[in-house]
RNA sequence: GGCCCGUUGGUCAAGUGGUUAAGACACGGCCCUUUCACGGCUGUAACAUGGGUUCGAAUCCCGUACGGGUCACCA
């Protein structure tokens, strides 16, 4: 074979070096998954914490599993989680493509140039054959095939015989470092002559992935532990080329449960369902990053993390090596956390939307509500149920009047509105401050606690057990002439 | 089945030969309080298992169990 050495000097030419350089290298298949997600950040974190480059290659070798849109989902994701990339299809770079079904060409070329390095040989033996008789033999690629000739291998693919190209597993045993592992050794025995080049001239993910990764001049191979196995091949492939051995770093998956890997099979949520149910971006990169990571040293303790503090203190020695169960409830809790340390205005412009969605009335101040939600509520999507009622008053139980701690019942509810509303009717200006103060008054007058005449006022105007805020906010947010119409509905309702 | 990996409370986890085995979520209790929250205080709860090594082991070694991954011309 013709070794083209020129090409070779150019591509090796333009591999940028001396900078870390790591990249996001998913399938087009329209779904974001959390532990997907997870890979991106940590993958992205190393670069920007080393001050590198973060890549983003987009490998879409597999036709058959292309889903339309999904490139798009994507890029959307990556840059709504501020996971920006300084190469890739759309903003191109020094060793472009980056879509790997544009780099087709160039995978053919490494494959013979391999062969000639005594790494790889021409395969003429076709498919393996399925004999699933009893399902568990092990199946390990021998033939005679390595033994040809050059001139036979010559006398062949002239004739127009398909082959493949498979790499060729020397004696021994083989050792790879892993920055999440540690040292891994193998007996080259258990490891297959691989398919390198398949016979319609693609490449196979793991050739194409070596190829790919040297080409870029990746530093730190970031990907899930499922490819940990294969790692001792690729090895071989990176000596055979002689070519420097990346640092591999393999996270754990994300799992549903103590058996399962979060899937869209199994309804798990992805990156949008997740935004859709209400959490915020922030809240889900935060809760993902510790999802199998933890911070050492002065921020052993922290738990909260913006993007940016992440990206100073994120060292991989803290990524743990046993899978992780992904629990919605922690996740809620970071929510929580984020909804409340927003500052108010920002809160009320993001509540306001699920807000409206049960409030349609124009007379009702939103941002009181959302001021009163913001210390409330953990997912935005729980905000319309909790705010219902400023709409319409829902029938509710006369039973709700009656509350052992605040000492009411419905004979006591009944009296303390009946006392409370010529007051109310009365009262101007309608501010809160002036509601708080003369209701504290009155009760203190009728010799009541505070709660006796509170609980069944909120009872009142509010219709629910449970309310963002107390009787006094429900009652301003509510106007004078709603808080009095409910209040007589409530003696009604008592009466 | 072979090979590889993993195993600290229900969950996420700290821990790298000597600790009363952190912390967070969840759960229970108390306080605050006009409900619910928020906030504060507090409680229950863990080193899979059996052998070594050692004065001493969650930490090191071996076995066992359980779980996961991988063994494609899929990625």
């Amino acid at each position: 074979m013709l070794i083209d050495h020129a090409y070779f000097e150019a591509q090796e030419a333009r591999i940028p070096r001396g900078k870390v350089r790591t990249r996001f290298a998913p399938s087009p298949t329209g779904y974001m998954h959390v532990g997907n997600l997870r890979t991106a950040l940590y993958t992205w974190l190393i670069a920007r914490r080393a001050g590198g480059t973060f890549i983003l290659r987009i490998e879409d070798t597999d036709q058959g599993r292309y889903v339309e849109g999904a490139v798009d989902v994507i890029y959307r994701t990556m840059k709504e989680c501020g996971l920006t990339h300084d190469e890739g299809p759309d903003v191109g770079g020094p060793v472009a493509p980056y879509i790997q079904s544009e780099r087709r060409d160039t995978y053919g070329k490494y494959a013979q140039l391999l062969v000639s390095l005594g790494g790889a040989y021409y395969c003429f033996c076709g498919k393996e054959e399925e004999d699933s008789a009893e399902g568990k033999e092990i199946k390990k690629h021998v033939c005679s095939c390595p033994q040809l000739s050059e001139e036979e291998v010559r006398r062949r693919i002239d004739a127009g015989e398909p082959y493949v190209i498979r790499q060729k597993i020397p004696a021994g045993t083989t050792t790879f470092h892993d920055a999440v592992f540690g040292d891994i050794t193998v007996d080259n025995d258990t490891l297959d002559d691989q398919v390198l080049l398949k016979s319609d001239g693609l490449p196979t993910y793991n050739f194409a992935n070596v190829i790919d990764d040297h080409l870029m001049g990746i530093t730190h191979v970031v990907r899930g532990s499922e490819y940990l196995s294969s790692a001792p091949k690729y090895n071989l492939l990176y000596q055979a080329f002689g070519w420097e051995i990346p640092t591999y770093v393999h996270c754990s998956p994300v799992m549903r449960d103590a058996q399962n890997k979060m899937s869209k099979r199994h309804g798990d949520p992805s990156y949008e369902d997740l935004k859709a149910q209400g959490y915020l971006t922030e809240a889900i990169l935060n809760y993902v990053a510790l999802l199998g990571w933890s911070p050492k040293g002065e921020q052993a303790e922290q738990e909260i993390f913006s993007l940016s503090e992440l990206a100073q203190v994120f060292d991989m020695t803290g990524i743990s090596k046993s899978p992780a169960i992904f629990d919605i409830a922690k996740l809620g809790h970071f929510n929580a956390v984020y909804l409340r340390a927003l500052p108010a205005e920002q809160f009320a412009a993001v509540a306001q939307p699920y807000i409206h969605e049960s409030v349609k009335n124009e007379a009702i101040d939103t941002a009181e509500i959302a001021a009163l939600l913001q210390a409330r509520c953990e997912k935005l999507t729980e905000i319309p149920e909790k705010v219902d009622f400023f709409d319409a008053l829902p029938d509710y139980d006369r039973a709700f009047y009656t509350n052992k701690k605040s000492k009411t019942d419905e004979a006591v509810s009944l009296d303390m509105l009946t006392k409370t509303l010529p007051v109310l009717e009365s009262l101007a200006p309608w501010t809160a401050e002036n509601i708080h103060d003369t209701l504290i008054a009155l009760a203190e007058q009728l010799g009541v606690k505070n709660a006796t005449l509170m609980w069944p006022l909120r009872i009142a105007v509010a219709g629910k057990l449970v309310t963002p805020g107390g009787a006094v906010e429900i009652c301003h947010i509510l106007g004078k002439e709603e808080t009095l119409r409910r209040m007589r509905r409530g003696i009604e309702v008592l009466g």
